[in-house]
DNA sequence: CGCGCTGTTGAAACTTGTCAAAGTTTGTGG
DNA sequence: CCACAAACTTTGACAAGTTTCAACAGCGCG
């Protein structure tokens, strides 16, 4: 691709969103290769000059204020972007205005793959905290994917993740009870907090009770009364939004022993 | 992509699946042109051009009969399938065996875009009634998508769709009741009937009380009790598999109204 | 430093699941 | 082609799980 067609896909990003301000956004500022979330967020094995091109789809980075959107269902679909810092949930609005949240999504995530194709987003993503997102257009990707089959497979696999990711969750939904719920809801955080260094036993739930029960098909106070049965039981320290696993065996065996 | 590219990419499949078998899989048989289902398979207003390289994408078809599995959940993944003629249900197993089902599909639409990137299968496909495939090798269609950029903002297209489709069965799972659930999913194969020319207010079921239960997150026997009370409440007419929709409206109704 | 949002807990109501039995359809082998 | 078995469906009574409503406590943001 030439610099001339990645210099008007940019543009077309900044002026169809205001909001992606060139503030903070020039492109030398951003290298994955220095990032380290790299091994989360790209394939493992590119060679030098992959890893060059693929850079150039990172565009610029924003900035999303704890409570604000990154993007709302419906609004024009230009960009996926990538959690550099910061905490996101997803959601979507039914009919009659309840909230469905579908996902939580932490550094070196990606976010926004529902609007591909569709030319809109189909849900929101609104950051739980202050956050920091890298940019990348859409068109961008689908260019430089053309000629790096590296970058191309890569796409096709988080588009792919995302949908087992979603299966994952269906079969939470469908077929597991209110307890299993939140025990592998929290065996999930757990493992991610993991790979991003932070400890996989003591750790910050960032997301209101509310919104764990959306996720997860429940009401908020029954997620409210699960979280103190946990205690009773010896299985985890909660206080409000801080929650410590103490017997991480036992969480495990709830998800794999029927009733 | 070469001939030659080709050629490697169809043999691959033949011999790591031998029940993808060439009886019956001579590419001559294939045209997407012709099919009566190109409308809901492949992206609009494509030139002659594209067309004829987009049909090489299908290398085979594929009979599945009734009861059979197109693949299963592990299985090595090769090929992405569109489906001919048929009705196939797609599941997953939790930890103790349960199942559950993550989507039934009809003519015209994918399946095993959850195999991508993995490598292998994260779910498998059952044929609900005797069907026939189109074999598409995915690595044909990543060598041709870089071709060929229709193709390529197609796949993602249709990797995105399943995307938003599992969210509306997150939706549907996380915050409807058992009755919202039943009538949205009779109105969603409804639509889907209407569009492959078939009568959207009488209709087959092609699977069980429990198969549908599965996917709707409720048991057989609440499914069947729905059925009863939405006759008796004049909604529809049900006669074992057999559907009739009376009152599309009151189905509508039933979804945006709370409680 | 207080007001509001968030979280906890209790009791009662409601929805859905479980168990059981009987009826119906489908498929198969004789 | 019939008969029988297996699979699927319906329905009832009861149990269990989850929600609803309500009251209150606590934390944290402004």
């Amino acid at each position: 691709m030439s610099e001339a067609t990645a210099l008007r896909s940019t543009q077309k990003v900044i002026f169809l969103n205001p909001s992606e301000s060139p503030v903070g956004a020039r492109k030398f500022e951003v290298t994955c290769s220095s990032c380290n979330l790299r091994e989360i967020c790209l394939p493992a094995g590119l060679d030098h000059d992959d890893l060059q091109r693929i850079e150039q789809v990172v565009y610029a980075r924003r900035r999303v204020k704890r409570g604000d959107a990154l993007f709302n269902a419906g609004d024009v679909f230009n960009s996926m972007y990538a959690i550099r810092s910061g905490f996101f949930k997803t959601s979507l609005l039914d009919g009659e205005g309840r909230e469905q949240v579908t996902g939580f999504f932490m550094g070196g995530e990606l976010l926004g793959m529902d609007g591909v194709g569709a030319g809109h987003y189909n849900g929101a993503a609104i950051a739980l905290e202050d956050s920091e997102v890298c940019v990348m257009p859409f068109s961008l990707v689908e260019d430089i994917s053309r000629e790096v089959p590296a970058l191309q497979r890569h796409l096709h696999a988080v588009l792919a993740r995302e949908i087992v990711r979603d299966h994952g969750v269906m079969l939470l939904l469908g077929s597991m009870r209110a307890e299993e719920r939140l025990a592998a809801f929290l065996l999930n955080l757990s493992k991610r907090f993991t790979r991003r260094g932070y400890s996989p036993l003591d750790f910050h739930l960032r997301m209101t009770r509310e919104e764990i029960g959306s996720y997860l098909g429940l009401k908020l106070e029954t997620v409210s009364r699960l979280f103190s049965k946990f205690q009773e039981d010896g299985l985890i320290e909660v206080q409000q939004k801080h929650v410590r696993i103490r017997d991480n065996a036992g969480m495990e065996q709830l998800l794999t022993t029927r009733h």
